[in-house]
Parts: C-alpha cells; sequence; structure tokens
DNA sequence: AAGTGGTCTAGACCACGGC
DNA sequence: CCGTGGTCTAGACCACTTC
C-alpha cells in the first residue's frame, strides 16, 4: 500500500508539514523533544526509512536538532544572519517608527552606469525614486532606488511613504526577491547630502550599493544608500 | 554482509570520499556526468539507499546536481559569499602585494569592553597586536586584535609581518576558526591614524568590529579595523 | 536496560528526461 | 523506450545517551 494520495504529497512532507504546525502553532518550543522516528512512523503508519528522511529534513532546515541516544529536539530560534530587509523592515523590528519622505520620482536615461547595473541597454528608460528615511521626526538616510521603466511602469508614489518598496514590487508585479549583492564603503557628506540629512559635512556616512536579484536571477532593482554614520550599523557573519 | 570496515568509516562516506577525489584532481569537471545512484550500488556492492544518501550528501554540500530522468552532475564551480578571510587571504586573492607592519604587540588589562567581546572577565590580561597593512609601499589600514593572554600566551611576534595570523593560530595552537561577525561603519580619520594611513584629517574609513569565533563557538580572537575607504569596498550578499 | 538516532539491505513503484 | 532520480517498505544491527 505505497500511496494513499492524501494531497498528492509525499508522506514524509505530510509528516513534516504536521510538525511544521505545531512549531508554528507554538505547541512546541525551543528545546522540547520531538516524536521519535519509531513514533512517527507508528503514528503514520509508514516506514523508519520515511519518518526518518521527514525529520532528516527538517534538521537540514534548522528547525530542529538531532541527538543521537538522546532524541529530536526543537532548535533554538532561528537567527537570521545576512538577511536581506528593507529599510522599513530593518528599523521596525527595532522598534523605531520610520517613515519616508519623497524627495522625487521620475523617469530618466541619462544614467548608463545605473542601467549597466541593472544589465540593461545604457540608454534604458528608468524610474528614479529618492527618498529621505525618517526615524522619528530625524533625518536618518537618503536612498536612491532604480527601476526599469518598462518592467514596472505603473509604478506611483502612493502609498511609498508608509508601505515597503519590496511589498509593492511583491504584491503588484509578482516580484519574488531572492538576494542582493551590497557593496559597502565609507564617504562623507557633501552640503547637499549634510543639509538633508541635518548633519555636518564631512560627517561620516555608510554608503550602500545594492543590486537586487529577483528568484530567477534578474536584477531588478538596483538602490544606492547614504546613511548616517552615528545612526547605523552593518551586521555581517561570514563564514570559514 | 553489513560491515566490511574499510577505515571505520561508513560506506556511504566512502563513496562521497571517492567522487570528491576524482573532482578535486579535476578528473570530474562541472556539467560532467556522475555515476548514477544504480552504477553506484553496483560498484560498491552497496544497496540503492546507500548510494543514493551518498549522492544526497554531495547535492547539499553543493558539490552536485541531482535532476531526475536526467542523471547527477558536477555543480557549476561554487561561488563563495560571506567567506570570512584574513586581510592576507583578500588581498593576495585581488593579486595585491600584502605586507604588515608591526606597531605594538602588548599584554594588557585595561580594556574591559573588549575583555567583554572576549566574553572575558573585565580584568583579563589580553595581547594587544596593533598591524599597520600596507599594499606595496602604500598603507592600507590599520588593525588592532586582541586575544586572551592565557590562551595564546607565547605568541611572538615572529613571522607575524608575512605570515597569516589566521594560519598561526591554527597551526601553533589548534583553532579552528568557524565564523565571524562583524559590525560595518563609517568613522573619519582622527590625526593619529591619518598620518599613518597617509590620508588627510577627515578622510572617510571603514571601521570593522570583528569577533571571531571558533568552531566550538568561543569568541577567540577581536579584531577593530580601520580602512581607508578609498581602497577598500565591504562586499556582502544577503538572501530574502 | 530501554530508547534514540545512524547506517544499511534488497527489493518496489512512480514521475520524469532524453532519445 | 530505457535510464534517471524520488519515494517507500519492513525489517536489521550498531553506537550512543539516559536512567
Amino acid at each position: 500500500m505505497p500511496k494513499v494520495r492524501n494531497h498528492g504529497l509525499p508522506a514524509y512532507m505530510l509528516i513534516q508539514g504536521g510538525i511544521r504546525k505545531r512549531l508554528e502553532a507554538g505547541h512546541l518550543k525551543p528545546g522540547d523533544l520531538v516524536d521519535s522516528e519509531r513514533e512517527l512512523a507508528r503514528i503514520h503508519g509508514v516506514s523508519l526509512m520515511t519518518a526518518r528522511h521527514a525529520l532528516a529534513g527538517l534538521e537540514r532546515e534548522g528547525k530542529v536538532v538531532r541527538r543521537r541516544g538522546a532524541g529530536t529536539f526543537v532548535a533554538p530560534p532561528k537567527i537570521h544572519f545576512n538577511k536581506l530587509m528593507s529599510y522599513t523592515e530593518q528599523m521596525s523590528g527595532r522598534g523605531l517608527d520610520v517613515s519616508s519622505k519623497l524627495l522625487s520620482l521620475s523617469v530618466i536615461d541619462t544614467e548608463p552606469e545605473v542601467a549597466g547595473r541593472l544589465a540593461l541597454p545604457a540608454a534604458s528608460r528608468l524610474i528614479k525614486l529618492e527618498r529621505l528615511r525618517l526615524g522619528g521626526d530625524e533625518p536618518f538616510a537618503i536612498e536612491t532606488c532604480y527601476l526599469s521603466a518598462d518592467d514596472f511602469g505603473s509604478l506611483t508614489q502612493a502609498r511609498l511613504d508608509r508601505v515597503s518598496l519590496f511589498s509593492i514590487l511583491q504584491r503588484d508585479y509578482g516580484l519574488q526577491i531572492g538576494h542582493a549583492d551590497e557593496e559597502v564603503d565609507a564617504t562623507t557628506a557633501d552640503p547637499h547630502n549634510a543639509r538633508l540629512l541635518h548633519i555636518p559635512l564631512g560627517s561620516p556616512v555608510l554608503r550602500i550599493r545594492q543590486e537586487i536579484h529577483s528568484t530567477k536571477g534578474k536584477v531588478a532593482l538596483y538602490v544606492l544608500g547614504l546613511y548616517r554614520s552615528d545612526r547605523h550599523m552593518v551586521l555581517i557573519r561570514r563564514f570559514r
């Protein structure tokens, strides 16, 4: 009796789904003992290897830790390193109330360097979106986003001061963001930026250039950000 | 005939080892077809599940890509993002000839903040190692390393100007480096640093604080680095 | 001693890819 | 069509942890 067609899904995935649901619902907390291979096999009427496969998968995902002789336990809360988050997401994660002020929204075709970053022909029409990021009432950062005008033509300025650009691109354009390659360096505030950021001329500023790739590998978005160094820190985890 | 004790290693690991060796020797190149599960099972006199386990492991490591109906193929060359490398390693990877000048090497017990970074009591004795990093003849960066004087007592200054600190710690102290958590921000050169780095006062400088963890999870090393912004860029890949 | 995860067998059927 | 990987069975022994 190999396949009983629960939802067309393999048995091991159904087992994983059940455990994931209990994790998300909070019925299983970090450190808790999860059903053993043998229990799962008995409960789901499945062979040991299949139950084992299910648990091994959850372990790879980091949801669960397995210790020989002891059992399978709920993993300690996941810490997301090197996670790509929008400015809004990052700041609200730190309990900071962020808002944005639209500085400009235009269509340009005179920045071949940026077009190159987006892997587009030099004279492509680009949407350029300049925003001032505020924490509380204090200006924190200037972010300039570039997108292909052909792909994101009707991007309006509606809601852009409160809603994450990421979510607009995701909901309205079906864009699935995959990863970003970032270049970080240091610079100093020129008169224009110093005035916008309310900092003295020559203050240190973090400059971050982001190429944001869709899950399909295309560069969907190029962002140039200038961040007041007294208010920002970039955190990275690097592996050996 | 379950166990034939080749080297006390499980059969699936022996199979993986054989394939890894052919990969490293270059006998298998990216895109090449790897032995199928059934071939491996026959060759090694092992069951299908075991051969399968071996290939699945290699796939998790990214060495191999499996496509149902088609076969198992050597994966395209791995691109290492967010890889922890010493300054020497980074620069020689870019074809730059680096050297170091020892600025100071001392034992201190008056930096409780740094001791805290190393998860040590505030008054712990620490080795403080200050080095100037040069690219060609030009000063590029100042790196100050802190280590527990108890754990790395006999660290001499021998070879420190040519050999990577990483390799010394690894070879002489058996330290296995696991990962580093880094904080990056921007600052400007004060008179002391400006003179050392041959840059004008107030020039932008990248400041990176690294907590370098051993594979056992201990913080083994704390590094404070100041990098001329006109010569350095931090590259990160972030994932959604 | 009892229970757990780690390895392994000798098969089986299925879904899919390429010819 | 044949060969591939994906799923699965119904057991087995081992090494290990916990009690």
